[in-house]
RNA sequence: GGAAAGAUGGUAGAGUGGUUUAUUACACUAGUCUUGAAAACUAGAAUACCGCAAGGUGUCGUGGGUUCAAAUCCCACUCUUUCCUCCA
């Protein structure tokens, strides 16, 4: 969500960014908002005077019925009653077009960074950078429930008898490797200065409401039967959520957090061949970190939380890549957005495995995230980014660590976590 | 799940329908005094929005309602504290 004084101001770099993320059908947005605020504060400024009047007019009654002055207190609340009269119909008006404002609001983009290459999709997507070799072994790599499968490590049939399709039982050393992967990756934030949340994995629906779009909500979101309350999508949801309408202390900026939580997400519509397995299920479990710093900070910030991110899949020896998203797959509310890729050596390609976004201060302007520096207030910027999400994770994991008799080579940095073993066998 | 009390500016805390324009204290900012600080004294100061400004409007947990007028009365909800009940 962008500030409506930048569509008073300058129309014309609203309407530019739109025409970067190749929206054009939302150029007309721009117009109708300018027009519905002008309207806005001349009817907010009618209303005002109304009541103004109203607060003058009833302020003396209190005083002339003290005189006694029966008949002039009759006369004025009379008036007073035309006022709200008219009021009424003002502040109905007034409602409708903040409503009509902020709706559209919502629907005009964040303006992208200078960096985002302009592109329509994730087709025109740009390469960043390759980290370590993408190898493709002499030997084939089964599917990676197979592999998980072998190992006694997964059960999707009993997964379906109790919960239907998309869940999973994680048995044994692979369950154990999950586990592993998560407290590793918490230790690795903690080391680099973060610091672990764990947040309620359930949320109000003012704050869903406030971290993402109605249409997202009911495509993703689990709602509690009888309760306002919803299982969260991602750990980012409690943790921007936390912060809402809060200022924060300057001094204590930036706030740099990992977080841990299981997702709930409904995957709404039609999921591809490659997404069985583990790929793509209604639960999982996600390290992820959370950055809320100065405006001039943010760029900064975001470099170094996707390179987390690498260098954490390095240290398990998978290799990955980095992905910029083109100003046409950005989401609205983005500034600039990276994803880290893993290799997979079956696939012969990268997928996603993580997704680090700038979102400049469109998120802390919608949830009123402020700072107060010496007297001066304003939104601060939030960043976030996966760690790692394990499930699919594993995915890459196993390819990249599996050997020829099916057996999965535990990286160093692992083995404290699995019981010191270097590797787990059939 | 049940009962009681409560939610007011950065904090504490008064305010039970109309000079509340939200008392007061602490913390805060500026000034006087001081080599500097402390203390004392003087002044300022909640917040969002509209407005070039003067000024205006809204906001006393949230949402409704009553009234000419609501922090104050009524209803619902949320949260907090204490107690009972239940529970990992």
């Amino acid at each position: 969500m962008i500030d409506i004084k930048l569509i008073r101001e300058n129309k014309e770099l609203v309407k530019k960014n739109i025409k970067k993320k190749f929206q054009d059908h939302k150029l007309q947005l721009v117009d109708d908002v300018f027009d519905l605020d002008n309207e806005y504060r001349k009817l907010k400024y009618q209303a005002d005077e109304l009541r103004k009047d109203r607060n003058t007019m009833s302020g003396k009654i209190g005083t002339l019925m003290r005189e006694g002055k029966k008949e002039e207190v009759e006369d004025i609340k009379n008036k007073v009653k035309d006022i709200n009269t008219k009021l009424l119909d003002l502040e109905e008006q007034e409602y409708e077009l903040s409503n009509n404002i902020e709706n559209i609001m919502m629907n005009i983009p964040n303006i992208i960074d200078d960096s985002v290459p302009i592109g329509k999709d994730d087709s025109e997507n740009l390469e960043v950078k390759k980290y370590g070799d993408p190898v493709i072994p002499d030997y084939e790599i089964p599917y990676h429930s197979e592999i998980m499968e072998k190992l006694s490590g997964l059960d999707l049939d009993s997964a379906r008898k109790t919960s239907g399709s998309g869940f999973y039982f994680l048995t044994g050393d692979i369950a154990r490797l999950h586990s592993a992967i998560l407290s590793y990756a918490r230790d690795f934030m903690i080391n680099k200065g973060f610091t672990y949340v764990i947040p309620p994995f359930m949320i109000r629906s003012d704050v869903v409401s406030g971290v993402m779009s109605f249409n997202e909500m009911d495509v993703m979101m689990y709602k509690i039967e009888g309760e306002d309350l919803y299982l969260i999508g991602t750990s980012e949801h409690s943790m921007i959520g936390k912060f809402k309408d809060t200022i924060l202390d300057s001094e204590k900026l930036p706030y740099t957090l990992t977080s841990y939580s299981p997702c709930f997400r409904k995957e709404k519509g039609a999921h591809g061949i490659e997404e069985r397995g583990v790929y793509r299920i209604h639960q999982f479990e996600k390290q992820e970190m959370i950055v809320i710093c100065e405006p001039k900070d943010s760029v900064e910030w975001f470099e170094k939380m996707y390179n987390y991110t690498v260098e954490f899949f390095r240290t398990l020896d998978v290799p990955v890549r980095t992905l910029e998203c083109c100003s046409g797959d950005l989401a609205d509310l983005k500034v600039k957005s990276i994803d880290v890729e893993a290799w997979s050596p079956r696939q012969k390609k990268y997928f996603e495995v993580g997704s680090c976004s700038n979102l400049g201060d469109a998120q802390s302007r919608r949830l009123g995230i402020r700072t107060n520096n010496n007297g001066e207030k304003y939104f601060l910027h939030t960043l976030n980014n996966t760690v790692v999400a394990p499930p699919r994770m594993l995915i890459a994991f196993l390819e990249n660590n599996y050997n020829e008799d099916g057996s999965i080579n535990i990286p160093e940095v692992l083995r404290p976590y699995m019981g010191n073993i270097d590797k787990i066998n059939i």
